[in-house]
RNA sequence: UGCUCCGUGGUGUAAUUGGCAACACGUCUGACUCUGGAUCAGAAAAGUUCAGGUUCGAGCCCUGACGGAGCAACCA
């Protein structure tokens, strides 16, 4: 028991909840808390966008505020409409709800050219002929300033004529650009006169080809915050360097106290995987995976589909925190998490992955005994099933040795082992194949010993699951372990990612057997296979060739100890 | 060699804002168990990157090193 005194330090608060406090404190922006999660439509979301997802919805539940879905879609060559419907799929599938506030940055194409015409007729932008490499090589480095292009002080009148002119589809895309007249020498890359506009042709996914000019995403974002009266505009790391600009066109923008405020954390890293859509999309069009659900991939409807919970992984963002230090978490924190949750709900079941047959030579030639067993020994309320018990059994291959070592508690010559919610059995025989291999082992069980029997104590060092041969029903099993070796697959400088695949990453058992009340087991459906560990119906699984992906495997100290 | 940010057990985070470095995962023991799971009890593991300074007192403040990350897309 836990004294009461060393129990009552409150919860701490992470650097954005203190932040927010603050601001709330000062009285900023009337009090108000509304946040905005912010997807590009160009990909499918990953457990990354699940830790800001959590945050963005998080915070604006915590405070009593709103939080705003919005797609930036600023770049028709790179978006699309496919994208849009599996990230408004996957947000709710991880329980948030944006209720009405569905919104797009290309809602403010409207408002955001009245802007840009506003700072050109403020002095404050400029249309700039040169190429982008010209513009690009004017830019200097990060340690020399740059240099200022020779379009820069145009009239108003001759910028506005030909910002209309880009929009009206009179230039070719890459000719004329719209820049931010800032500073040149600014030590701040993104301070450099930053282009805001530029011609794309490519037709919008939602505006069609109303516009032939498209803002850039500094020239978007933060207005859009603005337009939408966000508060906190929480991102990651890499924008930082964004943000005295963020402001800059803020400042510009402003009417009165109200101003969004961009804050960032870090990213979410895991161990043995990459995360990066650029990489993940490698992965599927190389077809290194299946799909962008492949259940070994970091994207949400991968993790769907192997089988985790919305609750595991937000307990798992939970446990992770947010910081500003670049760190990897560990993936075995995320299995932690999964298999806390499922230990919890799972319905525990018998299947055997790789059968072994066991013939009970003294038990009755065509009798079945139907066993009732527990559901879940951890919930109670998940009640009992019945499993038929008959003559022929399969057991795990592994659970049979025929010269066991010292600390191995399952069957083997002479040992007795207890059939989990049935008998215990004596290995009295066994029988080889050719090769050496063990085909089937013959046991005698005591009837006394049944569960529940007057013998059911009977203390034996092993339990094991099995099935009933005849009743048993055939299935199909995918093992999956981590898609990389290497802790780090993305941080060897010169080395590509994917000479660190593992080859075993997937393996496909057939001719698995399950119990029988897996008949009509659906998609998404999980369970505990007992003494193996969680699986969840894939997909693919028929009525009548079921198919099993293994979430996470039970913890397992005999294969430890062995390693 | 510019600017910005970051350095706390193996990993991720805490430290009531200057008061004996805590929690979780992982690791290792042991107990219990009709899951070698779960549960329970316990252990090892950092003296906070380094060096100065301020202070009665520094992981927190100051200075300087060192190390890491980001920034030079008409991407987001």
């Amino acid at each position: 028991m836990k004294e009461p005194e060393e129990i009552i330090r409150p919860d701490s608060q992470h650097f954005i909840e203190q932040a927010i406090e603050k601001d709330l404190s000062e009285g900023k922006n009337g009090g108000r808390v509304h946040t905005r999660f912010p997807p590009e439509p160009n990909g499918y979301l990953h457990i990354g966008h699940a830790k800001a997802i959590c945050l963005d919805f998080g915070m604006a539940e915590k405070y009593g505020g709103k939080c705003n879905l919005r797609f930036d879609d600023t770049n028709p060559t790179k978006e699309d409409v496919e994208y849009v419907d599996s990230i408004k799929e996957d947000i709710q599938w991880l329980g948030f709800t944006w209720e009405d506030r569905e919104f797009y940055a290309s809602d403010y194409f409207g408002r955001l050219w009245d802007f840009a015409v506003s700072l050109i007729k403020r002095g404050l932008a400029y249309v700039d002929d040169q190429s982008a490499e010209t513009i690009s090589d004017q830019k200097g480095t990060p340690t020399q300033p740059g240099a200022e292009s020779p379009y820069r002080n145009r009239t108003v009148v001759e910028n506005l004529d030909l910002f209309y002119r880009m929009n009206e589809g009179e230039f070719e895309e890459g000719s004329r650009v719209l820049r931010a007249r800032i500073d040149m020498a600014s030590p701040n890359m993104h301070m450099r006169d930053p282009i805001i506009y530029r011609i794309l042709k490519t037709p919008h996914h939602r505006t069609g080809t109303t516009w032939k000019v498209y803002p850039m995403y500094d020239f978007a974002h933060g207005q859009s915050d603005y337009f939408e009266g966000i508060t906190h505009s929480l991102c990651t790391l890499e924008f930082e360097v964004h943000r005295p600009l963020y402001d800059w066109f803020i400042d510009q923008l402003k009417t009165d106290d109200y101003r969004p405020r961009q804050i960032e954390f870090n990213r979410l890293n895991l161990t043995y995987t990459v995360m990066s859509k650029r990489k993940l999309l490698e992965l599927v069009k190389d077809g290194v995976v299946s799909g962008w659900d492949d259940p070994r991939m970091p994207t949400l409807c991968g993790l769907r589909r192997r089988g985790y919970t919305p609750e595991s992984i937000r307990r798992f963002v939970d446990l992770i925190g947010y910081t500003k230090v670049e760190a990897i978490n560990d993936v075995s924190l995320l299995e932690y998490a999964i298999r806390e949750d499922l230990n919890k709900r799972a319905p525990r079941v018998f299947g055997v992955l790789r059968p072994l047959k066991v013939i009970i030579t003294n038990y009755p030639e065509n009798n079945v005994e139907e066993m009732e067993i527990e559901n879940n020994p951890e919930d109670e309320a998940q009640g009992r099933r019945l499993v038929p018990f008959s003559r022929e059994i399969y057991v795990e291959k592994d659970d049979f040795m025929e010269n066991p070592p010292n600390k191995f508690f399952r069957l083997a010559p002479g040992r007795e082992v207890r059939l989990k919610g049935a008998y215990i059995i004596k290995c009295t025989g066994f029988v080889k194949d050719d090769n050496g291999e063990v085909t089937e082992v013959h046991c005698t069980y005591d009837p006394e010993t049944r569960s529940g029997g007057p013998q059911a104590d009977r203390k034996v060092k092993g339990t094991l699951h099995w099935v009933s041969a005849v009743h048993s029903l055939d299935a199909e099993v995918r093992l999956y372990d981590r898609l990389f070796s290497d802790e780090d697959p993305s941080g060897h400088k010169d080395i590509d990612p994917r000479e660190f695949l593992n080859p075993g990453s997937l393996t496909i058992v057939k001719g698995c057997r399950v119990e029988p009340s897996l008949a009509d087991a659906k998609p998404l459906d999980k369970f505990q296979f007992q003494r193996i560990g969680y699986f969840c119906v894939d997909n693919d699984s028929r009525p009548d060739s079921l198919v099993f992906n293994r979430t996470v495997q039970l913890k397992d100290t005999w294969a430890k100890q062995n390693k």
